[in-house]
DNA sequence: TTTGTACTACGAATTAATTCGTAGCAAACA
DNA sequence: TGTTTGCTACGAATTAATTCGTAGTACAAA
């Protein structure tokens, strides 16, 4: 069990984290339902996938009949700070103002979110 | 090969393309110099990344004497753009929004770059 | 009581990334 | 003419992720 804060979510396991992030909890059985309705797969590959995360310290459990819950250990705040900025250092040279540029120029924004970046702004300009 | 659109470097590999697009192009020495700055590292293992990232598609390269001259096919805004979209889906639900308030809210920006955000966040209103 | 159902645990196969040693080859050099 | 130098190619070991089959267990239902 390491820091769960180095920890490096793989895809499988970050398309587990969102459902739990979604849920709060839930059983290995609530994951793989959902799971399931993306593409086919064992049963027993999520059980196992949520096993190692457990061992790797980033899912918590308790037993609850037969079944465990899960919960995640890390929030999804925390999850978000840290890939952002690990894709800020990798790809944009340390430069949190490229990505913000990068995301924006991607025209997945409405002239709506763009008015809410734009107030975020204000408020951090005001701030300073 | 397949399409180098659908390609996701692994953190190795991107650590090649950064340096590639830096440079334009270099030789497997060139990159293993600037590599070996960071962390210890043997020579074939920066080359045999290089001939499978070549294999893959993601590199092209040209003999040039003994040597070859490789170079990215990949460009850098095409990868930040592909890599962003990914994040944007996996970590923040489809809202690039939340991305960029999350990048902004990690402190990590100046004054002069949140000025020129905000310039960029105005000429794209104007367009719309 | 026997059978079925719904869990967990475990081990094994597969695939991919990473690392590096060794071999071969050609040009530069002593 | 050897011999060293600096490259590529190749194969093998290691490690990690992914997938799933099988076995064990406990509770419920027949």
């Amino acid at each position: 069990m390491t820091k769960p804060e180095k920890l490096k979510p793989t895809d499988s396991e970050m398309e587990i984290l969102n459902i739990l992030w979604d849920k709060g909890t839930a059983t290995v059985r609530d994951i793989h339902e959902v799971l399931e309705k993306q593409k086919p797969s064992g049963y027993t590959t999520t059980l196992k996938l949520m096993q190692i995360m457990f061992e790797k310290g980033m899912l918590t459990r308790e037993a609850q009949g037969k079944m465990h819950v899960y919960s995640a250990v890390i929030k999804r705040e925390k999850a978000r700070e840290q890939v952002v900025q690990k894709m800020i250092d990798t790809m944009f040279s340390g430069s949190a103002s490229q990505l913000v540029m990068q995301a924006l120029g991607n025209h997945t924004s409405s002239p709506k979110e763009l008015e809410e970046i734009k107030a975020y702004l204000d408020k951090l300009s005001n701030k300073k």
